[in-house]
DNA sequence: GGCACAAAAGTTATCGATAACATATCGAGT
DNA sequence: ACTCGATATGTTATCGATAACTTTTGTGCC
């Protein structure tokens, strides 16, 4: 077959100049309404699809926002990755997407690709970012939105929210229910910041109340899974035999938890509170259900995209650099007897 | 701040031609060490990024392959997705990502969207399509991949299974185990083709019994979710009172449907058997662990891209087009007594 | 030294849409 | 009849990297 047909074919075959083909194909522009619909009707017969190639080019304009998340598979990022593009596709913005795999050296390789491509916006998941990365976003020359963290250097604007304030949230609801020797479960790889800040806020918030803050499981490489959940509890039975609450990084890790209490017989929340991170289905629909902390995932998608929305539009003043997207407790049964 | 710099801004301040900086920023150029290294260092310290606009159009490669999935929110795509843009990277390729939201309308859109960026492949989740979406990925003049159905007339390649086969195999395990008075938990949406095959491999498994395969409860616009999960297994508890086991759509609904169970104090699976379908974290987990069916989510983003990349290389001779992987049935405790 | 031949680098034209500018068309107002 | 202005369309140059081709430089060998 020959090659695909271009607009100065369209606009030969139409009898008209590409320009007007051309004009014809974007929103606002003037062609009379006899000669758009012919263009159009002719372009499709043809089988022409435009070719934004040559028109990220000229125009200097991509339509792409470009997004890094850590991981896909997590139920927290992709409500954020999900209101993010259906925000953004309503002004027909794309959202171009890549891993971080929890990691430093991956998110540099990752930000300067996305950057080739010349995106008219980024938004990266964290807060910290190598030398390099830092002055690759500074430097781009685009608005930049740092979200789920709120980073102690922020590039330019930040949704997010902080961590280690929110694991004190929930420690502090444990402390609450008269419990006092709290273990803390999370993942072993120092990388993943926003893990460790919900660490440094659990050990913080017991430091507070004056109490033994020293007895953290740290296992499996994040996301911690429910799988290591599970071994981490019972680890967490077999070192700490006389724990009364325990905090986990996430709610999946909350629910191995869970479940590996009830393979041992272990009551819960009679024996043994459990406390859960991120308002994941599972812990509004397991048997207890779980005590977590929400952290509107979706509406921190829905912000950045506003953000961005407002940056790119140079009509509109200046939006707040700072937007705190505040979590909230949610208190379950996993932490309340009935 | 100044325009960002070009090519021929780093050729000048090297004192080459704008020809040399573009083999050095490729891979096997012929272009001396010493020249190469000087021109990369060079091209850091201005802070220069390679635009890939200007390349896509000049080389007709944009490196991008194109996938469509029916949402983020689901860990079985996501973990093809996963795998799809690791093998991808690997060979250069970047995932463009695309959701349908289980509608066809959508996906016609979003495919002509995604055609526009000129990809040089298509991965599609799903076997059927509108009209002028097929039309299109025939005429696209690049490889498709279909996968995760066997459609009934494939475009290009496909990596895929039976949905209907895969819930077949799960009821005929719950026959097995001496059930007979089965239910079929789904979604209530007829988009959503996946859901509408698992349905119909439980209806005609059922009629091949002999058994009346008339009970089915349809709740919730797909994905159908734990909670809605759980609220059909109330509504088909009071509907079919004597019910001794139920195939749900897919594990997370199996879950809602097992908690449900336990709220009321019903026993799985002595009273009822649960089957889950995707084999999700979940299912591993729960207690008891729910019998699913196993998808390898990941193994068809595997092959995906490896069709991808055979098809892309002229070199290698033609793979064979259609690749099943076939699911297995994993069984546990909500369907077998201990 | 001189020749052959490979490696390294330069030149020119081009990918396809469109910004910026120029021009044609038509009706209303004086 | 003539200008004015709005609407509709055409012309030309350009975005930045690179394919295809040509030229220069370097190396080994007789």
């Amino acid at each position: 077959m020959a090659r695909s047909p271009k607009m100065s074919d369209v606009a030969a075959a139409v009898g008209v100049s590409p320009m007007t083909v051309s004009r014809a194909f974007k929103r606002d522009a003037s062609v009379s309404l006899a000669t758009r619909e012919k263009i159009l009707t002719t372009a499709r017969d043809m089988g022409y699809v435009f070719d934004s190639t040559a028109s990220n080019l000229r125009s200097q304009k991509t339509g792409f926002v470009a997004v890094t998340i850590p991981s896909i598979n997590n139920a927290n990022f992709a409500d954020t990755v999900g209101a993010l593009s259906t925000q953004l596709s309503h002004a027909g913005l794309q959202v171009l997407l890549g891993y971080t795999n929890y990691n430093w050296a991956d998110e540099e390789t990752l930000i300067e690709q996305l950057l080739r491509r010349r995106p008219e916006a980024i938004i990266v998941t964290g807060g910290s970012h190598s030398e390099r990365a830092t002055t690759m976003l500074k430097n781009a020359g685009i608005p930049v939105v740092q979200i789920w963290d709120e980073p102690a250097n922020p590039v330019d604007r930040v949704v997010g929210f902080s961590n280690a304030d929110a694991m004190k949230v929930m420690v502090r609801h444990l402390l609450d229910q008269g419990r006092r020797k709290l273990v803390f479960l999370g993942g072993d790889d120092l990388s993943d910041v926003r893990g460790a800040e919900r660490r440094a806020g659990f050990i913080s918030a017991l430091q507070d109340a004056g109490l033994d803050a020293t007895r953290l499981i740290n296992t499996g490489t994040p996301p911690v899974s429910m799988h290591q959940g599970a071994l981490a509890m019972a680890q967490a039975l077999a070192t700490y035999p006389d724990m009364d609450a325990i905090a986990c990084v996430s709610d999946l890790s909350a629910f191995g938890a869970l479940s590996e209490c009830q393979r041992q017989g272990i009551c819960v929340p009679d024996h043994i509170a459990i406390g859960g991170f991120g308002a994941y289905d599972i812990s509004a629909q397991s048997v207890p259900a779980i005590s977590t902390v929400q952290v509107h995932s979706k509406k921190i998608g829905e912000l950045a995209a506003q953000a961005i929305l407002a940056a790119l539009d140079t009509e509109k003043p200046a939006a707040p650099k700072m937007q705190r997207v505040q979590p909230d407790l949610i208190i379950r049964g996993s932490t309340q007897s009935a």
